[in-house]
DNA sequence: TTCTTTGCAAATCGTTTGCAGCATG
DNA sequence: CATGCTGCAAACGATTTGCAAAGAA
């Protein structure tokens, strides 16, 4: 998923309708490196068009995915997460904000097989659990002054996914 | 996770306490290759056990996740998975009939650095997503004879994680 | 015109929570 | 006897579905 011109002229081709919806979301979507979930993607387009519903959303993005245009993962949030860039790599996951961010250099570079303990294997989902830098700073300060008054910036979720 | 005395040593330890429930949620755990969800675990123990609730069985499959006994993972299905065995290793998902087996051979055996792209990291989830041994089989008797009356063994759910 | 898409409201469904009673350590 | 556990019912929240109106090809 490059530009959106060329997404375009792939979903016609495929007998899809483009739509003022789907061209905004499309852009939207388009180098972005934020790994948004479908609400995240409505939230952040009701500004620009206050109408798009949430089902619509859901839609182009499944579109998308099915048509292999888009990666579709859970984090362990339990929620869907959607990436648009499509070349095999690994999600670091902070398992404190539950930031996503791509793993920079090759991890789990096994050419990937096509055929792994009988099965047929089409495509791989790598996530990396750990915490973000941020995260990391945060938690040495807090174990600098532990838990009393200031626990501002620090309710710890824990949602590991493994 | 290998035998229940020894986890219900290591819960004891740790301050918990070994109900009959959580003994039967053990034994049902050890041994187990299927990557139950909680309700499946809660299904097969209804015999068992029939006053047993869901709740129950979430909340020690959730301790034991926390406290590192269990791997927790969603496979792109919407529901979480627990698997007792905790060494690294990928997990194989069928996108046709969902279930779930452990990659036999060493994959992605990078051995995990300890800082990536900024991340501390702490634990991988891998999987690999494809056909398993039977849908394969069950692809290509379709394919044989396309779709008309004989639907029986193929409705295809088309629920890839990737 | 035809067939997809939109968007609203309602349904799903796996998982979590509040809370009172019970059992373990 | 103190605390953690159980289990019921209700809450939750992300995603999906039914359906009628609107719009793209």
């Amino acid at each position: 998923m490059r530009s959106v011109e060329e997404l375009v002229q792939r979903v016609r081709a495929r007998g899809g309708k483009v739509t003022p919806q789907r061209v905004l979301i499309y852009q939207a979507l388009v180098g972005d490196t934020s790994h948004p979930t479908g609400e995240q993607l409505h939230a952040r387009l009701q500004g620009l068009l206050p109408h798009l519903s949430l089902t619509t959303v859901y839609a182009a993005l499944n579109d998308l995915a099915d048509a292999g245009e888009l990666r579709r993962f859970q984090a362990g949030d339990g929620q869907v997460h959607y990436d648009p860039d499509t070349r095999p790599h690994a999600e670091l996951v902070c398992v404190r904000c539950q930031r996503i961010d791509d793993a920079p250099a090759p991890h789990g570079q096994t050419p990937l097989p096509d055929v792994v303990g009988g099965y047929r294997v089409f495509a791989r989902t790598e996530l990396l659990h750990g915490l973000c830098p941020e995260c990391q700073r945060a938690v040495a300060q807090e174990e600098r002054a532990p838990a009393g008054g200031t626990a501002d910036a620090g309710d710890i979720p824990a949602q590991a996914g493994a």
